[in-house]
DNA sequence: TCTCCTCGAGATCT
DNA sequence: CTCGAGGAGA
Protein backbone atom coordinates (compact mmCIF):
# COMPACT_ATOMS: atom_id res chain seq x y z
CA UNK A 1 0.00 0.00 0.00
CA UNK A 2 1.29 3.12 -1.01
CA UNK A 3 1.85 6.00 1.70
CA UNK A 4 0.40 9.21 1.60
CA UNK A 5 2.04 11.95 3.38
CA UNK A 6 0.93 15.27 3.53
CA UNK A 7 3.21 17.97 5.26
CA UNK A 8 2.15 21.08 6.28
CA UNK A 9 4.00 24.30 7.95
CA UNK A 10 2.26 24.32 11.31
CA UNK A 11 1.32 20.51 13.45
CA UNK A 12 3.00 18.18 10.85
CA UNK A 13 0.12 15.87 10.76
CA UNK A 14 1.46 12.94 8.54
CA UNK A 15 -0.62 10.30 7.19
CA UNK A 16 1.04 7.45 6.40
CA UNK A 17 -1.27 4.30 4.99
CA UNK A 18 -3.97 4.19 7.94
CA UNK A 19 -1.73 6.00 10.92
CA UNK A 20 -1.73 9.66 11.51
CA UNK A 21 0.71 11.45 13.65
CA UNK A 22 -0.15 14.33 15.27
CA UNK A 23 3.34 15.39 16.65
CA UNK A 24 1.96 19.02 18.13
CA UNK A 25 -0.93 18.10 20.57
CA UNK A 26 -0.86 18.74 23.22
CA UNK A 27 -0.36 16.45 26.49
CA UNK A 28 -3.40 14.08 28.24
CA UNK A 29 -3.05 15.10 31.44
CA UNK A 30 -4.43 13.45 34.60
CA UNK A 31 -4.98 16.31 36.59
CA UNK A 32 -8.79 17.76 38.13
CA UNK A 33 -8.22 22.19 37.45
CA UNK A 34 -11.38 24.57 38.47
CA UNK A 35 -10.97 26.09 35.32
CA UNK A 36 -11.14 24.82 31.81
CA UNK A 37 -13.46 24.06 29.03
CA UNK A 38 -15.43 21.41 28.40
CA UNK A 39 -15.93 20.74 24.61
CA UNK A 40 -17.52 18.11 22.16
CA UNK A 41 -18.37 18.33 18.75
CA UNK A 42 -20.74 16.35 16.46
CA UNK A 43 -19.13 14.40 13.14
CA UNK A 44 -20.56 12.37 9.93
CA UNK A 45 -18.79 9.71 11.41
CA UNK A 46 -15.83 8.47 13.19
CA UNK A 47 -12.76 8.94 10.76
CA UNK A 48 -11.09 12.45 10.90
CA UNK A 49 -9.56 11.29 7.19
CA UNK A 50 -13.11 11.04 5.80
CA UNK A 51 -15.39 12.21 7.90
CA UNK A 52 -16.73 16.29 8.02
CA UNK A 53 -17.95 18.61 11.75
CA UNK A 54 -21.00 19.44 11.90
CA UNK A 55 -21.40 20.60 15.05
CA UNK A 56 -18.75 22.77 17.34
CA UNK A 57 -20.14 23.24 21.11
CA UNK A 58 -18.15 23.96 24.46
CA UNK A 59 -18.39 25.53 28.30
CA UNK A 60 -15.82 27.73 29.77
CA UNK A 61 -15.48 26.25 33.17
CA UNK A 62 -14.01 29.16 35.76
CA UNK A 63 -13.39 28.00 39.54
CA UNK A 64 -15.58 25.17 38.89
CA UNK A 65 -19.05 27.61 37.73
CA UNK A 66 -19.92 27.26 33.58
CA UNK A 67 -19.74 31.05 32.91
CA UNK A 68 -19.90 30.89 28.92
CA UNK A 69 -21.57 28.33 26.57
CA UNK A 70 -20.60 28.08 22.47
CA UNK A 71 -22.64 25.88 20.23
CA UNK A 72 -22.91 25.95 15.73
CA UNK A 73 -23.76 23.82 13.58
CA UNK A 74 -21.32 23.67 10.53
CA UNK A 75 -22.56 22.84 7.02
CA UNK A 76 -20.90 20.14 5.71
CA UNK A 77 -19.74 19.79 2.13
CA UNK A 78 -21.35 16.27 1.68
CA UNK A 79 -24.63 15.13 2.96
CA UNK A 80 -25.22 13.04 6.23
CA UNK A 81 -26.07 9.51 6.10
CA UNK A 82 -28.89 8.77 8.06
CA UNK A 83 -27.64 7.17 11.26
CA UNK A 84 -25.98 10.23 11.49
CA UNK A 85 -29.43 11.97 11.86
CA UNK A 86 -30.91 8.96 14.16
CA UNK A 87 -28.16 9.22 16.33
CA UNK A 88 -27.85 13.62 16.33
CA UNK A 89 -31.37 14.61 15.55
CA UNK A 90 -29.45 16.62 12.81
CA UNK A 91 -31.14 17.27 9.70
CA UNK A 92 -29.91 18.58 6.26
CA UNK A 93 -32.02 21.77 6.76
CA UNK A 94 -30.91 22.53 9.84
CA UNK A 95 -26.96 22.46 8.33
CA UNK A 96 -28.02 23.95 5.14
CA UNK A 97 -28.51 27.26 7.60
CA UNK A 98 -25.23 26.93 8.91
CA UNK A 99 -21.70 28.55 8.44
CA UNK A 100 -18.76 26.67 6.86
CA UNK A 101 -16.13 25.22 8.87
CA UNK A 102 -13.51 27.60 7.58
CA UNK A 103 -15.63 30.31 9.16
CA UNK A 104 -17.05 28.41 12.20
CA UNK A 105 -14.02 27.04 13.21
CA UNK A 106 -12.26 30.30 13.77
CA UNK A 107 -14.55 31.21 16.07
CA UNK A 108 -14.22 28.04 18.18
CA UNK A 109 -11.00 28.23 18.59
CA UNK A 110 -11.15 31.88 19.62
CA UNK A 111 -13.60 30.60 22.53
CA UNK A 112 -11.49 27.84 23.57
CA UNK A 113 -8.42 30.26 24.02
CA UNK A 114 -5.57 28.57 25.31
CA UNK A 115 -7.76 26.58 28.32
CA UNK A 116 -6.85 22.96 28.94
CA UNK A 117 -9.92 21.25 27.39
CA UNK A 118 -11.61 18.59 28.92
CA UNK A 119 -13.96 15.84 27.36
CA UNK A 120 -15.37 12.53 27.13
CA UNK A 121 -12.96 10.40 25.05
CA UNK A 122 -11.76 13.52 24.51
CA UNK A 123 -8.94 11.97 21.85
CA UNK A 124 -11.88 12.20 18.87
CA UNK A 125 -12.75 15.44 19.42
CA UNK A 126 -9.55 17.02 19.73
CA UNK A 127 -7.90 15.10 16.56
CA UNK A 128 -10.74 16.18 14.41
CA UNK A 129 -10.42 19.80 15.80
CA UNK A 130 -6.25 19.11 15.25
CA UNK A 131 -6.96 17.79 11.52
CA UNK A 132 -9.61 20.70 10.97
CA UNK A 133 -6.71 23.86 12.08
CA UNK A 134 -4.48 22.46 10.07
CA UNK A 135 -6.39 22.20 6.89
CA UNK A 136 -8.21 25.07 6.69
CA UNK A 137 -6.07 27.43 9.04
CA UNK A 138 -2.77 25.83 8.51
CA UNK A 139 -2.39 26.16 12.27
CA UNK A 140 -1.94 23.65 15.14
CA UNK A 141 -3.93 22.82 18.38
CA UNK A 142 -1.83 22.21 21.09
CA UNK A 143 -4.33 22.61 23.95
CA UNK A 144 -3.49 20.31 26.83
CA UNK A 145 -6.49 18.25 27.26
CA UNK A 146 -7.89 16.08 30.52
CA UNK A 147 -10.39 12.49 29.25
CA UNK A 148 -13.08 12.18 31.57
CA UNK A 149 -13.38 8.22 30.41
CA UNK A 150 -9.84 7.88 31.95
CA UNK A 151 -11.13 9.23 34.98
CA UNK A 152 -14.53 7.08 34.52
CA UNK A 153 -12.43 3.92 33.48
CA UNK A 154 -10.07 3.92 36.85
CA UNK A 155 -12.80 4.63 39.12
CA UNK A 156 -16.26 2.75 38.01
CA UNK A 157 -15.56 -0.89 38.24
CA UNK A 158 -18.85 -2.34 38.83
CA UNK A 159 -20.67 -1.09 35.32
CA UNK A 160 -20.86 -2.77 32.07
CA UNK A 161 -18.83 -0.41 30.19
CA UNK A 162 -17.72 3.22 30.43
CA UNK A 163 -19.71 4.88 27.52
CA UNK A 164 -21.27 8.02 28.08
CA UNK A 165 -24.66 7.11 28.41
CA UNK A 166 -23.63 4.79 30.73
CA UNK A 167 -21.91 6.91 32.85
CA UNK A 168 -24.70 9.24 33.06
CA UNK A 169 -27.41 6.39 34.08
CA UNK A 170 -24.54 5.12 36.88
CA UNK A 171 -24.76 8.62 38.26
CA UNK A 172 -28.74 9.62 37.80
CA UNK A 173 -27.50 12.38 35.11
CA UNK A 174 -30.16 13.64 33.71
CA UNK A 175 -30.31 14.28 29.36
CA UNK A 176 -32.94 15.28 27.07
CA UNK A 177 -30.43 15.53 23.66
CA UNK A 178 -27.52 13.05 24.04
CA UNK A 179 -25.48 13.15 20.76
CA UNK A 180 -25.95 16.91 20.98
CA UNK A 181 -23.08 18.79 21.40
CA UNK A 182 -23.71 21.42 24.50
CA UNK A 183 -25.86 18.64 25.85
CA UNK A 184 -23.07 16.04 26.02
CA UNK A 185 -20.66 19.02 27.34
CA UNK A 186 -23.34 19.60 30.12
CA UNK A 187 -23.06 15.90 30.81
CA UNK A 188 -19.64 15.39 30.90
CA UNK A 189 -19.36 18.34 33.13
CA UNK A 190 -21.84 16.27 35.46
CA UNK A 191 -20.06 13.86 35.26
CA UNK A 192 -16.79 15.30 35.63
CA UNK A 193 -18.17 16.40 39.10
CA UNK A 194 -19.27 13.32 40.18
CA UNK A 195 -15.94 11.61 39.61
CA UNK A 196 -14.20 14.46 41.49
CA UNK A 197 -16.37 13.86 44.30
CA UNK A 198 -15.64 9.59 44.10
CA UNK A 199 -12.10 10.21 44.51
CA UNK A 200 -12.97 12.42 47.29
CA UNK A 201 -15.15 9.79 48.79
CA UNK A 202 -12.32 6.78 48.30
CA UNK A 203 -9.06 8.53 48.73
CA UNK A 204 -7.94 11.02 51.82
CA UNK A 205 -7.89 13.68 48.73
CA UNK A 206 -7.38 14.26 45.12
CA UNK A 207 -3.62 14.87 44.98
CA UNK A 208 -3.53 11.19 46.75
CA UNK A 209 -5.52 10.40 44.41
CA UNK A 210 -3.50 11.17 41.59
CA UNK A 211 -0.29 11.06 43.43
CA UNK A 212 -0.94 6.74 43.63
CA UNK A 213 -1.67 6.90 40.12
CA UNK A 214 1.02 7.79 38.43
CA UNK A 215 2.91 5.51 40.75
CA UNK A 216 1.00 2.74 39.53
CA UNK A 217 -0.31 -0.55 41.57
CA UNK A 218 1.76 -0.89 45.17
CA UNK A 219 0.74 -3.49 47.82
CA UNK A 220 2.31 -0.98 50.45
CA UNK A 221 -0.88 1.22 49.50
CA UNK A 222 -3.56 -1.13 50.35
CA UNK A 223 -4.91 -0.51 53.43
CA UNK A 224 -8.16 -2.64 55.35
CA UNK A 225 -10.57 -1.61 57.90
CA UNK A 226 -10.24 -5.27 59.43
CA UNK A 227 -8.98 -5.23 63.29
CA UNK A 228 -9.86 -8.91 63.95
CA UNK A 229 -8.79 -11.48 61.64
CA UNK A 230 -8.81 -15.12 61.76
CA UNK A 231 -5.65 -16.16 63.15
CA UNK A 232 -6.17 -19.76 61.47
CA UNK A 233 -6.43 -18.72 57.72
CA UNK A 234 -3.28 -19.86 56.07
CA UNK A 235 -2.70 -16.63 55.10
CA UNK A 236 -3.03 -14.87 58.13
CA UNK A 237 0.47 -12.87 58.67
CA UNK A 238 2.30 -14.36 55.77
CA UNK A 239 3.61 -12.48 52.58
CA UNK A 240 1.54 -13.22 49.35
CA UNK A 241 3.00 -12.13 45.81
CA UNK A 242 1.24 -13.10 42.77
CA UNK A 243 2.40 -13.79 39.35
CA UNK A 244 0.68 -13.86 36.32
CA UNK A 245 -3.47 -12.20 35.38
CA UNK A 246 -5.75 -13.77 37.54
CA UNK A 247 -8.90 -15.18 35.61
CA UNK A 248 -11.32 -14.04 38.33
CA UNK A 249 -10.14 -11.11 39.65
CA UNK A 250 -7.85 -7.92 38.71
CA UNK A 251 -4.40 -8.41 40.71
CA UNK A 252 -5.71 -4.97 43.19
CA UNK A 253 -8.57 -6.90 44.90
CA UNK A 254 -6.66 -10.16 44.95
CA UNK A 255 -3.90 -7.65 47.46
CA UNK A 256 -7.03 -6.10 49.05
CA UNK A 257 -8.26 -9.80 49.88
CA UNK A 258 -5.27 -10.87 50.81
CA UNK A 259 -4.69 -7.75 53.53
CA UNK A 260 -8.63 -8.36 54.53
CA UNK A 261 -7.74 -11.59 55.78
CA UNK A 262 -4.44 -10.13 58.03
CA UNK A 263 -1.82 -11.25 54.97
CA UNK A 264 0.95 -9.18 53.82
CA UNK A 265 0.51 -8.46 49.72
CA UNK A 266 3.77 -7.97 47.62
CA UNK A 267 4.62 -6.74 44.85
CA UNK A 268 8.11 -8.78 43.95
CA UNK A 269 8.86 -12.44 45.38
CA UNK A 270 11.64 -12.11 48.26
CA UNK A 271 13.03 -14.27 50.43
CA UNK A 272 10.44 -13.30 53.04
CA UNK A 273 7.64 -14.57 50.40
CA UNK A 274 5.45 -17.72 51.95
CA UNK A 275 2.51 -17.79 49.21
CA UNK A 276 3.48 -17.45 45.25
CA UNK A 277 -0.09 -17.26 43.49
CA UNK A 278 0.91 -18.40 39.91
CA UNK A 279 -2.16 -16.60 37.24
CA UNK A 280 -2.11 -17.33 33.43
CA UNK A 281 1.52 -16.41 32.40
CA UNK A 282 0.75 -18.21 28.96
CA UNK A 283 2.68 -14.74 27.24
CA UNK A 284 5.22 -15.13 24.56
CA UNK A 285 7.60 -12.78 26.16
CA UNK A 286 8.15 -15.26 29.48
CA UNK A 287 10.81 -17.14 28.53
CA UNK A 288 10.33 -20.62 29.27
CA UNK A 289 6.72 -20.36 30.15
CA UNK A 290 8.99 -18.84 33.95
CA UNK A 291 8.25 -15.51 35.02
CA UNK A 292 11.49 -13.76 37.30
CA UNK A 293 8.84 -13.92 40.73
CA UNK A 294 7.97 -17.78 40.09
CA UNK A 295 11.89 -18.37 39.40
CA UNK A 296 12.81 -16.75 42.47
CA UNK A 297 10.40 -18.55 44.35
CA UNK A 298 11.79 -21.95 43.03
CA UNK A 299 15.33 -21.17 44.04
CA UNK A 300 14.02 -19.78 47.26
CA UNK A 301 12.36 -23.48 47.92
CA UNK A 302 15.55 -25.19 47.03
CA UNK A 303 17.13 -23.22 49.76
CA UNK A 304 14.73 -24.34 52.46
CA UNK A 305 12.66 -21.44 52.60
CA UNK A 306 9.60 -21.47 53.75
CA UNK A 307 7.52 -20.63 50.34
CA UNK A 308 4.81 -22.13 48.83
CA UNK A 309 3.82 -21.79 45.62
CA UNK A 310 0.07 -21.70 44.72
CA UNK A 311 -2.64 -21.90 42.00
CA UNK A 312 -5.00 -19.62 41.43
CA UNK A 313 -7.56 -22.42 42.27
CA UNK A 314 -5.65 -23.26 45.42
CA UNK A 315 -6.07 -19.52 46.17
CA UNK A 316 -9.87 -19.07 45.52
CA UNK A 317 -10.36 -22.15 48.35
CA UNK A 318 -8.24 -20.33 50.89
CA UNK A 319 -9.73 -17.66 50.50
CA UNK A 320 -13.14 -19.31 50.67
CA UNK A 321 -14.65 -17.84 46.86
C1' DT B 1 13.93 -0.87 45.36
C1' DC B 2 13.31 2.45 41.65
C1' DT B 3 12.51 4.02 37.02
C1' DC B 4 11.85 3.33 32.32
C1' DC B 5 10.74 0.20 28.44
C1' DT B 6 7.91 -3.13 25.67
C1' DC B 7 4.02 -5.66 24.64
C1' DG B 8 -0.80 -7.35 24.23
C1' DA B 9 -5.67 -6.72 25.36
C1' DG B 10 -9.72 -3.97 25.42
C1' DA B 11 -12.68 0.27 24.55
C1' DT B 12 -14.74 4.70 23.05
C1' DC B 13 -15.96 8.63 20.04
C1' DT B 14 -19.85 9.85 15.37
C1' DC C 1 -5.20 5.62 23.64
C1' DT C 2 -4.55 3.55 28.31
C1' DC C 3 -3.65 0.06 31.49
C1' DG C 4 -1.49 -3.95 33.56
C1' DA C 5 2.22 -6.98 33.64
C1' DG C 6 7.03 -8.60 33.08
C1' DG C 7 11.88 -7.34 32.13
C1' DA C 8 16.31 -4.84 32.48
C1' DG C 9 19.49 -2.03 34.63
C1' DA C 10 21.03 1.05 38.09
Amino acid sequence: MRSHIQLSSEGAQIVESNRTIRDKKGDSLLELPNSFTIIDIETTGLDPRFDEIIELSAIRVINGEEVKTFSELVKPDYSISNFIKELTGITEEMLSEADTIDSVLPRYLNFIGDDIVVGYNVHFDVNFIYDNTIKYLNNSFENNLIDVMRFAKLLIKDSKNHQLKTMAEYFSIDYDNLHRGLEDCKVTFFLFKELRDTINEQFKNETDFLKRQQQGLKSAHITTDITEFDEDNPLFQNNCAFTGTLAHMARKEAYQIVKDLGGKPQDNVTKKTNYLILGDTDYSKVKDGKSRKLKNAEKYQLEGLDINIISEQVFYDIINV
